[in-house]
DNA sequence: TATTATTGTCTCATTTTGTTACAATAATAC
DNA sequence: GTATTATTGTAACAAAATGAGACAATAATA
């Protein structure tokens, strides 16, 4: 056996997380996805839980890793629990491409029930880092994902419906944003969310009347019209996890 | 040992479901709540997940047997997963109260990750039953409920916050009425989850602007007024779990 | 037959949203 | 410089949705 697996004393059996990490390049939104050596094989970023540490706190570890950031907003927003999820022959495909020997009975070969997160990060401020099983991770725009592994592609159309669903009431775009854009950005955010095109002065005086936005200086950019503002979130920094007082 | 418990073999260790099963009684959302032996506990129902059955069936499974209701509207609400949710001592005093020697790495007594789900159902339709180490499961008004165990409270919680998201977009109201009902059955159903009065014009005038309804007879209570209309969802029979298609 | 409580519907005021219009720019072309 | 171009910020009006009150139509009962 040529590299480390997880061990099964070290962590929880049959439960891993699967995170769908959201980014923004200024068109459209895009997800992380991975590719494991040697096996054409795309999966969501995923890991598992260790015996002392909560759920939560496992996923941010996950994403730490593969982002380098610390303070990432997340959402808990579906489990997985399905028999037919999980395929034995898929992770053995992985692990082998990767020399290592599987004996029948491995826990990674087992059932696995998986929680479902989703996180939104600031594209620009990432670098994202493989794992040791996978050769790449790279980001995809949401409609144009390769196919994706087991039940991946279903947890990602799940998160997406969410991520429409909580898009007013979470302040979404303060996420997806660098700390200051402009009304035109924050626009586009809203329609690659959606899917749909929103009115412009409809959504400007939408958004204005939430009273959410501190407006700075303008942004030139050479090009031969007039410069618009640019604005941040009152709200201060980015939050972290809206969560329950 | 008197009673035979779940044993490990069967299902899938550190992983549990809660559900918070919704009823109406006409005036007030109530909630079930079963109380274990000689022990003053209060909990939500809840059980385990058998290694090869899915994750809502094995919910499905436990409400039959609590409500002897087989469609039961189901939703998956939160996973809860924090190291300090579960408390041995608190499942050992229940054990115990019951005449089970517990022996010491029993998995009863492990970490528990819970899936927590709601249910919506007529209230007029069921007869509780309790399981085998609980003494009773009674309707609790969501508020005033006892103190409940462990994370209880916060699972109760979060799953009312949910239903009021999902008031509008689930038609909830048709899984906690009878089949046929008032205008203003509806409009208790609406006011009690979201703990607020509405009013009645309005109401009226959105829900029947919905086109959801079908009218019928008027129902004569023998009261001193007009009698209401009954109303009844054109979307025939209650659904069990709007799934994605 | 008058009284009472409640229901179904209408009307008008208020608020929100959709749509169009237009002035104000920051470049660039001349 | 001055006209041109693309975009932005905001105003103005129309249309739609919602809030609030009024009122006629009952099923009983007194």
């Amino acid at each position: 056996m040529s590299k480390i697996l997880p061990s099964v004393d070290e962590y929880i059996p049959h439960l891993a997380y699967d995170s769908v990490i959201f980014g923004f390049n200024g068109e459209q939104l895009k997800i992380l996805i991975l590719e494991y050596h040697n096996t054409g094989l795309f999966a969501l970023p995923g890991g598992f839980v260790r015996q002392n540490e909560n759920l939560d706190d496992a996923v941010k570890r996950g994403l730490k890793e593969r982002t380098g950031l610390d303070n990432i907003y997340l959402e808990q927003f579906h489990t997985f629990g399905d028999l037919s999820r999980p395929d034995p022959d898929v992770m053995r495909t992985i692990l082998e491409a990767n020399d290592h020997e599987v004996e029948e009975g491995n826990w990674l070969l087992d059932r696995f029930i998986s929680v479902a997160y989703y996180a939104l990060i600031n594209y620009n401020s990432v670098e994202p880092k493989p794992d040791e099983l996978s050769d790449s991770i790279n980001w995809y725009a949401v409609d144009k994902l390769p196919p994706l592994m087991m039940d991946h592609g279903k947890i990602v159309e799940k998160a997406l419906e969410t991520l429409r669903n909580n898009l007013e009431k979470k302040l979404v775009g303060m996420n997806l944003l660098p700390s200051k854009f402009t009304m035109k950005e924050l626009q586009l955010v809203y329609e690659a969310v959606l899917g749909e095109k929103l009115r412009r002065t409809t959504f400007q005086r939408k958004i204005l009347g939430l009273d959410i936005l501190k407006r700075h200086e303008k942004l030139f950019t050479g090009a031969a019209h007039k410069a618009p503002y640019l604005y941040s979130f009152k709200n201060k920094a980015p939050i972290e996890h809206q969560e329950h007082a």
